[in-house]
DNA sequence: GTTGACTTATGACAACTTGTCACATATAAT
DNA sequence: ATTATATGTGACAAGTTGTCATAAGTCAAC
C-alpha cells in the first residue's frame, strides 16, 4: 500500500509516476522492472519515491489491483444480468474481460501474466482467494444452483476460474481475435467445473 | 538446462554446486536468491557459473524439476495401485506427497509455493500442463471412467488439482501434521472437480 | 614430444541494482 | 515567530549480474 504521504500528493504527480509505472511494467516483467528507470522517467528522486512505497512490490500490486478493478466489475456486472447464475457469468465474462483489457495497454497484463504467482499478494489481488472480489460478488450469486460442497468451496471456484480465465485469455490476446475454438475450450473447461468429470450415466 | 560442460563436471563439483544451490533457494525465494552467495558457498569462480548455467532461472528450475520428479513417481505409483483412477489416485496421493515433501527439505518447497508462477518455466516444470508429467501418467488412467470434456481437457485437470495440492500441502506444512480438517476441504474440492458444482437433483 | 584445436577455468570489470540517511525545505499549529 | 511535523533530496554504501580477455588444461595426430 502506498503512504498516506503518496495518496495526499496532488494529482498531477501521482500521475506522472503511476504512469511511468504503468509503463515499465508493460516493458518488463515483474523481476525485469527497475525502480530507476520509473523514478528517472517520471523525474522523481529516490528517496522520494521511498517516502512513497516500501518496495517494488508494494507499487506493483497497487499498480495491478486498480487495473483489475475493471475484471470485478466486469463480473458484477455479469452476475447480476444472469439473475445469479455463477457459470452463466463466466461464460459471458471471458468476451467483455478480452475487449476491455484489449482497450487499454495489454502488455500490462500480458507482462503480469509472466509473473502472477501464488504468493499471498497475489492472492490478495487477482483473485486467488481473494476476499475484495469475493465481498463484492458473494451477495448477487444464486447460492441455490449450487450443490453443498460448492457453496462451501465457492473461492475456489473462483480461484479455479481465475486460473481458466486468464490461460484463456493469455491465448485470445497472443491470437489477437476471439477465436472460436479458444473459447470452445473454455467453455468445455467451465462444463467440467460445471458438470464434474464423471460420466452422466455414472452418476443417476 | 545446464550446459554439456556442467553434466560432464565430476560429480564431487556438481553436487557442490547443486547442494548450495538447494540450501540458497530453502532461504530465499527466486526473486532473492542470489548467485553470488551460491557461488561463494559452492567455491566456483564466477566465469565457471556462467559457463554451466545461462541464469538464476535456468539453474532453479533444472533444480526444481529435479525436485518434482518425486511427486510424479508418486502419482504414477498411486495410479497403478488404483487400477487408474484418476480421482483416487488424487486422493491417496496428498498423504504420500506430504510425507515424501517432509523427510525431503521442506524450505525449499515452501520457499517455491512463494513463487510458483503460471509463466512458462513454472508450467513445464510444475505440471501446470506439463507435457513431461501426462506423457508419464496418461498411459495409466482409466480413461472410460471419464467423460468426453475430461478425456479432451485432461491437463487442465491436472492443472487445477497440481494447485489445489499445493495449496493444501503449503496449509498442512504450515500445520506441520497431516491435519484431518485441511485433509476433508481437500477432498470436498476434488469431489467438486469429480462431480461439478451443479445438484444431483438438477442434473437427472 | 611438439603442434594445434578444442574445451574449460578464472576473476577483474563495467554497468547496473536497491535502500538509507543526513540534511534541507516546506507547511501547519500554537 | 517559534516550534513541530511532514516532505523533499541526492550522494552513498553495499550489493547485484553478465562479460570477456586471458590462462590453463586435454587430447588426438603427426
Amino acid at each position: 500500500m502506498p503512504s498516506d504521504t503518496f495518496l495526499r500528493l496532488n494529482d498531477e504527480k501521482k500521475k506522472k509516476l503511476m504512469d511511468a509505472s504503468f509503463k515499465e511494467f508493460s516493458l518488463y516483467n515483474f523481476n525485469d522492472a527497475s525502480i530507476n528507470r520509473i523514478i528517472k522517467e517520471a523525474g522523481i528522486p529516490r528517496g522520494s519515491f521511498y517516502m512513497y512505497f516500501v518496495d517494488k512490490k508494494d507499487l506493483y500490486f497497487y499498480l495491478l489491483e486498480q487495473y483489475l478493478e475493471v475484471l470485478i466489475n466486469n463480473m458484477k456486472n455479469d452476475l447480476i444480468k444472469n439473475k445469479g447464475d455463477l457459470f452463466k457469468m463466466f461464460q459471458d465474462n471471458i468476451k467483455e474481460s478480452y475487449n476491455s483489457f484489449k482497450k487499454n495497454n495489454i502488455n500490462f497484463l500480458k507482462k503480469s501474466l509472466e509473473n502472477i504467482t501464488i504468493m499471498e499478494e497475489s492472492k490478495k489481488t487477482f483473485g486467488f482467494r481473494d476476499k475484495r472480489l469475493l465481498r463484492e460478488l458473494i451477495p448477487n450469486i444464486n447460492l441455490e444452483l449450487l450443490n453443498d460442497n460448492a457453496k462451501k468451496h465457492i473461492e475456489v471456484i473462483f480461484a479455479i476460474n481465475m486460473h481458466l480465465l486468464m490461460v484463456t485469455l493469455m491465448k485470445l490476446l497472443k491470437q489477437d481475435s476471439l477465436d472460436e475454438e479458444i473459447l470452445k475450450d473454455y467453455y468445455e473447461q467451465l462444463d467440467i467445473l460445471k458438470y464434474g468429470c464423471v460420466k452422466k450415466e455414472d452418476l443417476c
